[in-house]
DNA sequence: GAGTTTGAAACT
DNA sequence: CAGTTTCAAACTC
């Protein structure tokens, strides 16, 4: 133990800035002014009175109470051990419970142990050690054990659950329990804890405090209560819980045992009840909740009895465990998001899935990738996932067993990747799918190392290269969930939405589709040979997402492994083109009026940013940009023999009868794509907030909204989108050039932003860029996006068709 | 799946 | 800016 405390103390040394922050956020959390972190002089202080304590007679007539004795600490510390998380059966519904459980069985065993004389020498010794604060928790639990028989009936569980409600209490300083209530076992509990607080608190206060629980059996809470109110140290007690956070959050179950610090040891166990708090919150967090509000039996009530958790309400237990969670602050749970594997993920894991969820990219492409793995999912995914991360998804599957249905997936979280593959599969409709989802790692996101770069790219660097899953770890959350959500459904639907488009071509269509963009739906991207994948002919570079596995390209720089030479390409082909990654195709909105020339009565309302320059195809091919983006030609094409169904270059051919009897299939589907932007529209309306920069929100507009008819269907891709944050571009946030999708060629480009929203660069109808780039109809290259709204007389709908990408630095394009 | 066509992107 | 080349998607068979 001892080599493993230095180690941890060389760990805690860098962790100890961030514990304290935490800490600071506690103590405002709690309106009571941040208390210090807990620092050695702390130990020393509680140290003495436990000492004390355990002299005084009362301690003695605690242990004849009981006929267990009290553990030691070592013992304690154990059963948290990664290795009893993994090897937990799946039966138990949360492996903190089990681990619990199982910790008390050893206990107890060790109880009946002859070996109780022990106990007591031990403990002195610890108390006046580093350990002695842990163990003194745990002593704690002891006494709580032998203080209430029934906590023996009840199980890990309830002690668990009361632990965590403490820590929510404590955190909150609410502590509004009520202790009316009729449960005894309540009242032991809280009376235990309290114990531990005290005893935590090392003030001399404990010892009555102790006694008089140790004499009243179960004592009134209130007694309690006046014991942790006399205790300065109750501060404390929130710095340690945000410590414990932390350990949760930073370290490896591992980690925190080598952290024997004296603080660790309280860390640890505070580690623990995080944990619990994690793994229970879904059941027991409502009874926290009610506790931290006053309330009563009822929610113990479920802790005891060890209810199935409820599928049903769930996510409303997740929401208040947010709120609860909210409430704690300074706890700041939702830092264990990056957490490592380990017993502790099994906990963290909630609170991720509050908090982390939002990586719907990563959800989103694992969707459609890992349908492929829908056979073998278990297996697949855990070998593919080297990682730590892997292993305790492998655990999360056998816990999901216990948990049926969409309970399982709260037991997940392991890695930051997983987690949020593990939050999107929160959504209900995605038990299966996301499922897969989780256990095939290879995507970009999934991968390891990719997290990590995206870590790398979140904090430090500039976003260029953003991932869009980042979002959980940023804290955000509802908002993109339903995000998540319609993004899996589309991928997941596309198939059979198309299908559905029952006109027979349209089924060949389809299925044309279906064969090239990969049965798998697996997102068959770009087949680049020569470029790398590192010039616009790439569609993935083109759309700013690293290529995936469905690519079939040679030689592809476009991964997370050349971030660097993907982001220098990019800012090259940038500085020749700002607009370079900017969406091809401009949409406006159903309401939206339109956008100067008469091309604008293209049923679409949008135009192709820069127009073609079909000489052969007539544009009523695929070739033609403008009409694979589902738009009319407009006044910027320089096309010959236009014969664009969404519209002609001159103005005639709107969706006309000339386009239907043209191109039959090409007008139904016009309707369909119609609709389909409607939605968009939507749904990119409600999810662009403009606050929310949520990167993920571009992106899933971008890729999961409204597949398009007609375009090339391939599926979702993955995630990692380059550039999509505001980070150097700062249009990436609304830019969609990075998450435009290949086959959103159509549809990407188009987002709907509230002119509020919107930047002012964007609103003008001159902007900075388009006074750069303001090219005559015919020219060739870019031609800014107001030119298209330029002549726009209507702007009056509240929506505005927004080049997302568009620079916001006009700066950059001194030579024009 | 190979070959052709096409037009955008890149280059000069 | 225009012309040419390169490239990869779209298309055809």
């Amino acid at each position: 133990m001892g080599e493993e405390g230095e180690e941890g103390k060389e760990e805690k040394e860098g962790e100890k800035l961030e514990r304290e922050s935490e800490s600071e956020e506690c103590g405002r959390g709690g309106g009571g002014g941040g208390g210090p972190p807990m620092d050695t002089p702390d130990r020393s202080r509680i140290a003495t009175p436990l000492y004390k304590f355990e002299d005084s007679p009362v301690f003695n007539y605690i242990n004849n109470l009981s006929p267990f004795e009290t553990v030691k600490p070592i013992r304690i510390s154990q059963p948290f051990n990664s290795v009893n998380f993994a090897s937990l059966p799946s039966i138990f519904t949360s492996p903190h419970v089990s681990s619990l459980k199982g910790s008390r069985f050893l206990r107890r065993h060790q109880f009946s142990d002859p070996s109780k004389p022990e106990f007591s020498s031990d403990n002195r010794n610890k108390v006046g050690s580093n350990d002695g604060v842990i163990d003194d928790a745990q002593d704690s639990d002891e006494l709580q054990e032998s203080f209430d028989p029934g906590s023996f009936i009840g199980e890990g569980p309830v002690e668990s659950t009361y632990e965590c409600s403490k820590l929510a209490n404590v955190a909150s300083r609410t502590l509004n329990y009520d202790y009316g209530s009729p449960d005894c076992r309540t009242m032991p509990c809280h009376g235990i804890d309290t114990n531990c607080v005290s005893k935590l608190a090392g003030t001399s206060g404990s010892v009555p405090f102790v006694q008089e629980v140790s004499q009243t059996g179960f004592v009134g809470s209130g007694v309690h209560l006046d014991g942790i109110r006399n205790i300065d140290h109750y501060k404390d007690w929130a710095t340690m819980i945000s410590d414990a956070n932390d350990l949760l959050i930073f370290h490896s179950p591992d980690d925190a045992d080598a952290f024997k610090g004296t603080l660790q040891k309280p860390l640890d166990s505070e580690t623990r009840l995080c944990a619990s708090l994690g793994s229970e919150f879904t059941h027991d967090e409502v009874s926290d909740l009610q506790k931290t509000q006053a309330v009563g039996p009822v929610g113990v009530e479920q802790h005891e009895s060890e209810n199935p958790p409820p599928q049903v309400g769930e996510e409303d237990h997740l929401k208040e465990i947010e709120t609860t969670r909210d409430a704690l602050d300074g706890t700041s749970l939702n830092k264990c998001v990056p957490v490592e594997p380990g017993e502790q993920l099994d906990n963290e894991p909630i609170s991720n899935l509050h908090r982390g969820m939002r990586r719907r990219c990563l959800v989103f492409d694992m969707a459609g990738a890992r349908r492929k793995h829908l056979d073998d999912s278990s297996s697949s995914g855990s070998s593919m996932l080297p990682q730590p991360d892997v292993n305790i998804e492998s655990n999360d599957k056998q816990l999901v067993p216990t948990k049926p249905g969409n309970d399982s997936s709260h037991c997940i979280l392991p890695g930051i990747g997983l987690h949020l593959n593990a939050l999107a599969r929160t959504s209900k409709e995605y038990s299966v799918v996301s499922h897969e989802t989780l256990s095939s790692g290879r995507q970009l996101i999934n991968d390891p190392s990719s997290t990590a770069s995206i870590h790398s790219l979140n904090t430090g660097q500039d976003q260029y290269l953003a991932v869009t899953s980042m979002e959980g770890n940023m804290g955000l959350t509802e908002s993109g969930v339903p995000g998540m959500e319609d993004a899996s459904q589309a991928s997941g639907y596309i198939a059979s939405e198309e299908l559905n488009q029952s006109s027979p071509k349209k089924k060949r269509h389809v299925q044309r589709r279906l064969e090239n963009a990969g049965e798998s739906e697996g997102c068959k991207r770009c087949n680049c040979k020569k470029s790398k994948c590192l010039k616009l002919y790439c569609e993935c570079f083109a759309a700013g997402v690293y290529c995936v596995e469905p690519c079939s390209c040679q030689d592809c720089y476009n991964k997370p492994i050349h971030e660097d030479t993907v982001l220098a390409t990019r800012k090259q082909i940038e500085s020749r083109n700002p607009l370079a990654f900017a969406p091809k195709v401009i949409r406006s909105s159903d309401s939206v009026p339109e956008i100067g020339d008469e091309s604008s009565k293209t049923p679409a309302s949008a135009r192709h940013k820069r127009g073609c320059n079909c000489k052969k195809s007539g544009c009523l091919k695929k070739y033609c940009e403008c009409y694979q983006g589902g738009v009319g030609c407009s006044i910027n094409c320089r096309c010959e023999g236009c014969k664009n169904a969404f519209g002609r270059k001159d103005g005639s051919g709107t969706i006309g009868a000339e386009a239907e009897l043209e191109e039959e299939p090409e007008v139904s589907e016009k309707s369909v794509i119609h609709k389909s932007l409607h939605t968009n529209l939507i749904q990119n309306s409600s999810e662009q907030n403009p606050d929310s920069t949520l990167p993920a929100t571009p992106l899933h507009s971008g890729r999961a909204s409204v597949q398009l008819p007609f375009s090339k269907n391939k599926p979702p891709r993955s995630f990692l989108s380059i550039g999509s944050s505001s980070g150097f571009f700062g249009n990436q946030r609304f830019g969609k050039p990075s998450f435009l999708p290949p086959q959103p060629k159509f549809e990407k480009p188009i987002q709907t932003v509230q002119e509020d929203e919107m930047p002012e660069i964007l609103q003008g109808n001159c902007s900075p860029i388009g006074a750069i780039k303001s090219a005559s109809p015919n020219s060739k290259r870019v031609s800014p996006p107001h030119c298209d709204f330029g002549s726009s007389p209507g702007r009056r709908s509240s929506r505005k068709l927004i080049l997302q990408s568009i620079p916001s630095f006009p700066s950059l394009n001194p030579k024009d």
